[in-house]
DNA sequence: CGGAGAATTGACCAGGATCAATTGAAGTGG
DNA sequence: CCACTTCAATTGATCCTGGTCAATTCTCCG
């Protein structure tokens, strides 16, 4: 089930290693990556441990499933999304990833990926090998924490969405899936309300678990409720609020 | 939605600190808690970490979504259900727990618990602190290591979960879930075709993101077809190939 | 033995899936 | 610069899986 055309045979993402430039000190992602007040010091051993920037083009993965795990990766700039695979070709996108989000946590428990992870469009993340984070964790009490942090969340939104494919009609994953989006951008400092999509509706399904028609009717039904505009992937949020009141199961 | 009966108050569980007897260093799970080679020395200082027993009776609740976290806990013996809830009241049950597994996880992110834990039998568990586990890992790099293991193995089986209910059909759902709970039984030492599931047809349901109509359902036609045999909770399964083949999609 | 909750089973309905056609957008090469 | 190709998205018609409502039946306990 092709996700994204990939027409040329796609080598590996190119290893672009120039450190110098922009390192965690003065990233400007930081908050959101690993929001702890770290003296100087502290920084300039983060500065070390992530030395590596790798870029992608769209379409572009990252690393596949059986991949050796080896790192985690930043999302500095882009947006990529994570699937499983099962054995006859059905696919699960397991999330979608914006800047100061990580990808590979799931490769820690067997050594090796357990998912691919594809750029939906130009990215950038930065490589943070895993034995060195661990060790340096070890000295480094508040690191320690904060990673620790960021594995339960990443357990958190699972939870929330499988309470989502478990419990939730289409329209309601959809709000919900949109509003999630909205959130995420809005502390990026982008506009809340004004969402530019990556992904295709073929994507969104795969994700909430319907179909790619189910999600363009959806979409449609929002806009004629006024709920929604959409002109293809440009989607703005009209009426938040009925939005909101729709995740909430009421059918409103 | 009520799921299992408490028809008394249920307290907090009744919280049983006499150490003494069992430790990690001669517990018979350490092999799935905590499947490490640790020097004699390195089990004293596990011995020292988890030095609490709390029992439960069944209905009794671990703990609760807001509950400040404090600490993780293994589960020694029962059987324990986790639930996240929504404002509306529908739940979702996010998974079932067995002896050697981890009760917890999701609260680290924010420092009180995100989902409720109940006890689906008589239960007791293993008290944690957690954040003594971050200092004892600190120093003790092979415990790091398996704790990040066994917090990437809760998202690589979120992600499980989530395929399944995304894209598998009611079948397919409950044959994935009786051969895992069938690998887990196994895994125990115990017969992985007899299950004596602790759960109802509801809990079920909740769990698969399928009616309890549609579970029992299920079980008649599994039976029917020969591949298991349903006496209420008391499930064999008989034609565990055929169980296998419904996972992969192939309608048998 | 009686009552309450769990499980089974049936009848009916509806939300999404499926199949299929059409429109729209974006990139390609003449 | 425009026809052509290709892929994404929309929309319609129909079907089917699983949900809903309801009636028994079965267990387990008190």
């Amino acid at each position: 089930m092709a996700t994204l055309s990939t027409p040329a045979p796609t080598p590996a993402p190119t290893p672009t290693s120039p450190p110098g430039a922009v390192a965690c000190s003065n990233c400007n992602l930081r908050e959101l990556c690993l929001p702890m007040g770290f003296t100087p010091d502290e920084f300039a051993r983060l500065d070390a441990l992530v030395a590596t920037r790798l870029t992608l083009k769209r379409g572009e993965t990252l690393f596949r499933s059986g991949d050796p795990f080896r790192a985690l990766y930043a999302v500095r700039t882009g947006f990529f999304k994570t699937r499983i695979g099962s054995e006859d070709g059905r696919d699960q996108v397991t999330g979608f990833q914006m800047a100061g989000e990580l990808l590979g946590l799931d490769g820690i428990s067997s050594d090796q990926h357990n998912c691919d992870a594809v750029a939906l469009e130009h990215s950038q993340v930065c490589v943070i090998p895993f034995s060195q984070l661990e060790t340096l964790s070890r000295g480094f009490p508040e690191l320690q924490r904060q990673f620790h942090k960021i594995m339960s969340r990443e357990i958190v939104r699972d939870h929330g969405v499988m309470m989502l494919l478990g419990s939730m009609r289409a329209e309601e994953r959809l709000a919900a899936f949109l509003l999630n989006l909205s959130h995420r951008l809005k502390a990026r400092g982008f506009s809340p309300s004004a969402l530019l999509l990556r992904m295709s509706r073929e994507e969104i399904g795969t994700y909430l678990g319907l179909t790619l028609e189910t999600v363009s009717r959806c979409f449609s039904r929002f806009q004629e409720d006024g709920i929604l505009e959409v002109r293809q992937r440009q989607v703005s949020i009209v009426d938040q609020t009925t939005l909101e009141r729709l995740v909430s199961g009421a059918s409103a």
